[in-house]
DNA sequence: TATCCACCGGAATTTATGGAAG
DNA sequence: CTTCCATAAATTCCGGTGGATA
């Protein structure tokens, strides 16, 4: 029985964070240069794959070197996603204390920024895949005492977005590459988890490995399986996690984090979504386009957006794909969408609108 | 085999929108 | 208020690819 929801809760921040040694080891050196004499931390590139613990590792690395040098260092996090430029500098003087509000004019964000800073700060930037100019970067970088902290899933893909002058400072030491973790590392984080979260006595180790297995070394998938698992065992009425319960925690784990990502996203994709979802299996390019477009009218009557053209069609499903909603196969002609979980369903679009 | 057609996705270009300046 | 501007989103354009047809 689950004694500490907490634990399983995605701003959970754990003591240690094995298998991350020499990360968290670059990691402090870089944070400890804002005791130095400069006054300010180096700029940091996180890149890895979701869910491996990118904004953990960010959260533990500014609450260590504070704990263990003593430094004062402020510090705040950004989402980056869906906020353009002035959006962004507002919410980062608003985590740090800046005079800024509400008539602060974009221009003069970069001066209040400055003005308020009278010790080291760090700025995380989350989600930065989607931080559209490098204005940002080059603004917070002219800001001394401020250094950033960069978080993307696709680093060579966020280093060529940005100009020459500034890719520098995010490459070697400067930039921490986080891989999957190995069974037997996220088998541990697991064991800490079970420990704290469900009860004091070790869980079976074979168990847990399997859960790490089944996760493909994605620490939030596994740490949702693991809760989920032990739901279902206590439900079931288990002394402990069998197999079965593994497998349908995955299952519902899995099934969280899709619900969640549809959710996250707006009209466009639901309409896409649902055409490919009741589709029931396989369905080709030619069809998708063909019911997009006789179903349309009706669908987006409920709708201020527009439908939207062929070409964009396309983005967006490469959206559902990253969301782990859609898979693809095939190219050319031959490429054909499939819904990763039919059970996963929009609650924007009615599945009712889409009967042909 | 040669030719045509449709789809994909990168890149360039245009359009829409929201905020700031006058 | 209107005009201007910056940015994100959508469209247009195009080379690549694969299936169909003769």
């Amino acid at each position: 029985m689950i004694t500490n929801p907490a634990v399983f809760e995605e701003g959970w921040l754990p003591r240690s964070l094995p298998g991350r040694e020499a990360e968290i080891k670059t990691l402090l050196r870089a944070l400890d240069r804002a005791n130095t004499e400069e006054g300010q931390a180096d700029d940091l590139l996180l890149s890895g794959p979701s869910g491996v613990g990118k904004t953990t590792l960010a959260r533990y690395g500014l609450e260590t070197v504070r704990r263990e040098t003593g430094a004062e260092i402020s510090s705040t996090r950004v989402t980056c996603l869906g906020h353009n430029y002035g959006a962004i500098l507002r919410k980062v003087g608003k985590g740090l204390d800046a005079d800024v509000h509400e008539g602060t004019r974009t221009a003069d964000l970069v001066d209040e920024l400055q003005a308020s800073i009278d010790k080291p700060a760090v700025v995380v930037l989350d989600e930065g895949d989607d931080l559209p100019e490098t204005e940002v970067l080059r603004a917070l970088s002219d800001v001394s005492g401020l250094s950033m902290l960069c978080i993307c899933h696709d680093p060579d893909d966020w280093l060529a977005r940005v100009d020459e002058p500034h890719r520098e400072r995010f490459r070697g030491d400067n930039h921490l590459a986080l891989s999957r973790y190995s069974v037997s590392e996220l088998s541990t984080i697991l064991e800490a988890r079970y420990r704290q979260g469900l009860s004091q006595s070790s869980p079976p180790r074979r168990r847990l490995e399997q859960i790490a297995d089944r996760a493909a070394g994605v620490a939030r998938t596994g740490i949702q399986t693991l809760r989920s698992a032990a739901e279902l065992a206590w439900e079931r009425g288990h002394d402990e996690i069998t197999t079965e319960d593994v497998e349908d925690g995955l299952e519902e784990a899995r099934h969280r984090i899709r619900e969640s990502n549809l959710r996250s996203l707006p009209v466009h994709h639901h309409v896409l979504y649902e055409i490919v979802r009741s589709a029931d299996g396989w369905i080709g390019g030619r069809e998708l386009h063909n019911r997009y477009e006789r179903l349309q009218e009706r669908v987006y009557q409920n709708f201020t957006r527009q439908p939207i053209g062929r070409r964009a069609r396309r983005t967006k499903l490469q959206k559902l794909q990253d969301y782990d909603l859609v898979e693809a196969e095939g190219q050319g002609t031959n490429r054909r969408y499939r819904a990763l979980d039919s059970g996963v369903q929009s609650d924007v679009v009615d599945e009712e609108l889409l009967v042909v």
